[in-house]
DNA sequence: AAAGCGACTTAGGAGGACCTTA
DNA sequence: TAAGGTCCTCCTAAGTCGCTTT
């Protein structure tokens, strides 16, 4: 990569890590629900049969497919200009799913033996116009029904109580439950709400009150009960929270899985979204709208000629039945609020998912046989006559070089954001000689904020589409939109787009940061330099994540914490120099630190230590007593705790005179110097960890390293990771994960390189 | 060529599950 | 044994991009 200046810190210690067993649950293979065929007075029901008989005998039959060409030929990638090519050349041309892993007898680990799924990586088809064969599923879930709140449960309005229909009290209440929220709070969230509102009140006939005012209006009474109920829910003994959440898995088993060509595979989102309150990202116009309950007669359902229509919810019907065998989606339905489409698809781990996920990264990775041409061709393009050309060139170094999005041209009603070509006059700051400062909104609103250092000619081109008469508002790349500019990266790859950018830069970064690790110590320490190399990449992408609400007190508790272990090291110190005066002469640097404990700090800390002593008495006393009280034990006597109490302002005093006297009495009477030696060198070991592990989460605070682990980073550099490493995949990927990655886990091997 | 649409990937947050710690 | 934190999954919004329509 060029001139990133952007200095990305390496190596933190990272949280603790998941533990080794990842949820085993039960979950995998359950018998694909019988498809209740019966229903659908239509032909079907034969094939379908069919169908599901190939899914039963498929067992045998899948396997190694025959696969035609198993030998896929790909296109050959034109070697043209480039072939030097940055380091990693040692990697023949793209291409070409792993031929059968040779893979030994599997060793014991791969989770339960599983009948296995399909393997589709081991036998690629380059077409994908159509995207199946047949196709059997069972439909959607519907959400429950509407229940009116208890009659004692009411919207009030200018104090008086509101007799609510049904339907207008459910909107009521979605904007009740979220009263205490950022979104509730917000002005426009409010007015989309209660203009929604009003509309469903008079079409659901109205009620006893004239309502006019959202600020007359008085949600607590529907609050307070919302939160109730949350707290029941809670206090539900295990038992039973263990026989609700079975039930519910039993509910939705059958629409867990469908049948794709015959084998069974999962169903992503198959609930259908239940009405509420949309929440709009950012400051946008349409926050707070009523998004309206999904009818069956809203949905259209996708699946093949012969299968069996599972049979609509009684009384009702599909809104429409199809067959399109070019696309992947399931059910689909018109959203109100955007009246944007919403779609039933695959889980991320059915082979449709990972096919498409292994072209994307197989794509990235072709753009390395590219790259350097394409640059090359920028560089001098910036200085083009033609502005159409210094644009692309431009907004092609800034997407190439910071990885940001192609930037689509935005509609009034959304959130006011942008990625490249709709960068505006405002969101860059240039500062001569070469810095620019990009401040602008992103993707769901996620602030941009970066200084950096630019070519010297993209800094003159950038300055170029500011002058006059651009003033704020106007658009830096006004001669382009991300059509032009794809067209244009076609010319050097078939199927280069902006994003392929992203995710090549992505996992190039990987790939470089993974180079430069060690293969030594532990594997935890080792999981702990791979998050690292997942973090610079994060960074790159600007993955953010909120701070979670308690990060600043986490934060002060653990300087707390690595204080007081100064304090009580020093202490140690204390102590050894009172067995033997002659260390300080002797040892001098050892000793050294005794002067950087203020005695502020040491009163401060004596002060903390007391209290807590003085806290956790009560508390103890308390609990005892509690549980004495259940026991039908009789009480402690008060003069317990006192007794207690007692021994705390002895150590008050005992802190007072070292306080004053620099030397703390020498505790258990047989303590040597050794044995102080061995404290302290204890104590220096968790004072390390703990601060490694205070600055790995102050960096990590604000940076979301999922997105790219799951979008960005070729997971075949994780497997390689972990093999070469002998770090187990858990600790990398989550059973999701594994289960979504299935492809490059089985199929690549060590030296493999993105 | 612009606008709109359809289908797909990418994204952060909510909330529940799970693990650790007192 | 509860409380508190972290991790994971689910949810659905918000992008990208190709294609169709005007």
């Amino acid at each position: 990569m060029s001139d990133s200046e952007d200095d990305i810190v390496l190596a933190r210690r990272t949280k603790k890590q998941p533990s080794l067993a990842a949820n085993e649950s039960d979950e995998d293979d359950v018998p694909l629900s019988q498809l209740k065929k019966e229903s659908s007075p239509d032909d079907t029901s034969i094939s379908s049969n069919s169908q599901k008989s190939a899914s039963k005998n498929s067992k045998a039959s899948k396997r190694k497919t025959p696969s035609t060409s198993s030998q896929p030929k790909k296109r050959v990638k034109k070697e043209v200009k480039d072939e030097e090519e940055d380091d990693d050349d040692d990697d023949k041309p793209a291409k070409a799913p792993a031929k059968k892993p040779v893979k030994k007898e599997e060793t014991p680990n791969s989770d339960e033996p599983e009948e296995e799924t399909y393997k589709w990586w081991e036998d690629q088809k380059d077409d994908d116009t159509f995207k199946w064969d047949t196709l059997e599923h069972h439909g959607v879930m519907f959400p429950p029904p509407y229940e009116p709140l208890p009659s004692h449960v009411k919207l009030y309005y200018d104090g008086k109580p509101v007799d609510l229909p049904p339907d207008a009290e459910e909107v009521a209440g979605f904007y009740a439950a979220l009263v205490e929220t950022d979104h509730g709070k917000n002005p426009v969230f409010q007015k989309n709400f209660f203009n929604d509102f009003l509309q469903v009140l008079s079409e659901s006939g109205g009620c006893n009150v004239d309502i006019k005012e959202f600020e007359k209006c008085d949600f607590s009474k529907m609050y307070n009960y919302f939160e109730l109920k949350k707290e029941e829910k809670k206090n539900v003994p295990a038992f039973e929270k263990k026989r609700i959440k079975l039930e519910k898995e039993k509910e939705e088993e059958p629409y867990k899985f469908c049948l794709l060509n015959g084998r069974k595979e999962q169903v992503g989102n198959f609930r259908v979204e239940p009405p509420g309150l949309f929440r709009g990202r950012g400051a946008h116009p349409r926050t707070g709208k009523l998004k309206r309950r999904v009818h069956p007669e809203d949905i259209i359902l996708n699946l093949g000629e012969n299968a069996a229509v599972p049979p609509p919810p009684e009384g009702h019907n599909w809104g429409e039945i199809k067959h399109d065998n070019t696309v992947s989606w399931l059910a689909m339905w018109r959203e109100n609020v955007l009246n944007s489409v919403k779609y039933v698809r695959f889980a991320a781990n059915s082979s449709l998912k990972g096919m498409s996920d292994y072209k994307k990264f197989e794509k990235a990775r072709e753009l390395k046989y590219h790259i350097e041409a394409i640059r090359k061709d920028y560089q001098s393009m910036l200085r083009d006559k033609l502005m159409l050309n210094r644009q692309i060139a431009t907004a092609t170094y800034l997407i190439d070089i910071f990885a940001l999005r192609a930037g689509g041209e935005k509609s009034e009603d959304e959130a006011d954001t942008v990625g490249c070509c709709s960068l505006r006059y405002e969101h860059i700051t240039l500062s001569p000689p070469n810095t620019v400062v990009f401040d602008f909104l992103g993707k769901d609103s996620i602030r941009f904020y970066q200084e950096v250092q630019v070519d010297h000619q993209v800094f003159k081109n950038l300055k170029l589409f500011k002058k006059a008469p651009k003033k704020p508002g106007d658009e830096l790349f006004d001669r382009l939109d991300p059509s032009i500019l794809n067209k244009r990266f076609q010319n050097y790859m078939p199927g280069l787009t902006a994003k392929v950018f992203r995710t090549y830069n992505a996992s190039k970064t990987m790939q470089d940061q993974l180079d430069l690790i060690p293969n030594e110590g532990t594997p935890a320490e080792k999981v702990v330099k791979f998050n690292a190399a997942n973090r610079t990449v994060a960074i790159l992408c600007n993955h953010q994540r909120s701070v979670a609400k308690g990060h600043e007190a986490a934060i002060q508790k653990i300087t707390d914490r690595i204080k007081e272990m100064l304090w009580q090291k020093i202490r140690f110190k204390r102590m050894m120099l009172q067995l033997d005066k002659n260390l300080k002469k002797k040892k001098p640097k050892y000793f050294e630190e005794l002067e950087d404990l203020t005695k502020e700090d040491e009163l401060e800390i004596h002060k903390v230590i007391i209290e807590r002593e003085r806290d956790k008495q009560h508390k103890k006393f308390a609990r005892d007593n509690e549980k004495r009280k259940e026991d039908g034990e009789k009480l402690l006597p008060e003069s317990e705790l006192k007794e207690a109490l007692k021994k705390v302002d002895e150590l008050e005093k005992e802190y007072a005179k070292e306080a004053k006297s620099g030397k703390p009495e020498v505790k258990p009477a047989n303590t040597t110097v050794e044995k102080l030696e061995a404290q302290v060198e204890k104590l220096e070991q968790r004072i390390a960890n703990t601060t490694l592990q205070l600055k790995d989460k102050e960096d990590n605070s604000e940076v979301a390293l999922g997105t790219s682990k799951i979008n960005y980073i070729d997971p075949r550099l994780s497997v390689v990771f972990c093999k070469k490493f002998d770090v187990p995949i858990e600790k990398i990927f989550t059973k999701t994960l594994r289960d979504k990655f299935k492809w490059a886990i089985e199929s690549v091997d060590e030296d493999w390189r993105f």
